[in-house]
DNA sequence: TTAAAAATATAACGAACGTTATATAATTGA
DNA sequence: TCAATTATATAACGTTCGTTATATTTTTAA
């Protein structure tokens, strides 16, 4: 009905979709393969066809979730230059972010689903977060490489945590405390 | 067989317990009923008999995981004075703590699990951590209160992120990267 | 010692789980 | 246009899910 050889791409990235928002807002075994094929309007044949298995879909929207990132930290650093960190903490811990569990960073949402991943599936995560702390240490303004990289991990820690405690509180002023002394912290220990 | 009154005191301890264990290393989702009871030596009916319902024993578990850092942060205190932080930083993120799925702290594998949790086990959630984020901010050097507490909330922030990270990676000479990095980070966003 | 009460075990419910095998539908190449 | 190939849908597998109802065992109290 549409072209040639896009209608099979579009069920997979409709799958790969629906796979992504549902591993993210309920994690790997808080959603179910029949949940994913309906959410992208098709049906667990198609998914076997494409994924091969559960696991695989998950490896699959990792690889795609850290690649958004590995894809962004450069567009920050790109469009803010010097100032690009204060831009990534305040996206980071935004509201909007926050309030977004099924699209929001893989990092946070998947990084505690990773200790109980199968093998292949850490070694894709462990090559994908080394690409990105080098992406931020190359971003800050220490001279010492090993010192960047160590700022880096840091940074990545102090949000993802962040993040998940944002998220986990439900009293508002409890959320604003939160993200406010966040933000604060991790744009001081950049600055060390 | 035992004593009076303890018996059912016991299978409920058990329960707790193979709840407690099986939430942090699995996830809600990632553990059932029957699993828990059998971990337990009891059955499905001595766990509804206690704990009402599975949100009813996550609700317990969590109860019970934040009460041990309630009880732990103040003994670290005692036990190491002004050092405590130091202490405290290296026992969360040494290799003991890291390598305990089950029994590690509730903070990092529980908060993950609350944006799916039910009304009344958020509330508990908040509840405790305000109550964590106090005693952490009085054990700070700084004097304003406000800046204590903010203190405290990136403190928890970095500790829960980093050890997140830690544990979802695999190549260990990363996780030694991580550990480290987090370690000086967090030790020193304290000092300022 | 025995009846009442409480704690635990067993059995069953419909629903959803991940996966496979097979059937149907759509696309391709001649 | 028509057979070959590919993509997707359907049906079924045995298992486990959370929960309830009922049976059995254990404890309590007289």
């Amino acid at each position: 009905m549409v072209k040639n050889q896009t209608r099979k791409e579009a069920t997979r990235r409709n799958m790969l979709d629906a796979a992504s928002r549902g591993f993210r807002e309920n994690g790997f075994a808080g959603v179910g393969v029949d949940g994913i094929a309906k959410a992208a309007n098709a049906t667990s044949g198609a998914f076997y066809a494409h994924f091969g298995s559960k696991d695989g879909a998950f490896r699959a929207a990792l690889d795609l979730g850290l690649d958004e990132v590995i894809d962004g930290v450069p567009r920050f650093q790109r469009d803010y230059g010097d100032g690009w960190t204060d831009a990534f903490i305040e996206y980071y811990l935004g509201r909007a972010h926050r309030d977004d569990l099924a699209c929001g960073c893989a990092m946070t949402s998947l990084s505690p689903e990773m200790m109980r991943a199968d093998a292949q599936t850490r070694a894709l995560y462990d090559r994908k977060m080394q690409t990105i702390a080098t992406l931020i240490a190359k971003g800050l303004p220490q001279f010492d490489t090993q010192q960047q990289r160590a700022k880096a991990w840091a940074f990545l820690g102090i949000l993802i945590g962040g993040l998940t405690m944002a998220r986990a509180l439900s009293d508002d002023s409890a959320i604003d405390d939160v993200s406010a002394s966040i933000k604060a912290a991790a744009a001081g220990l950049l600055k060390a």
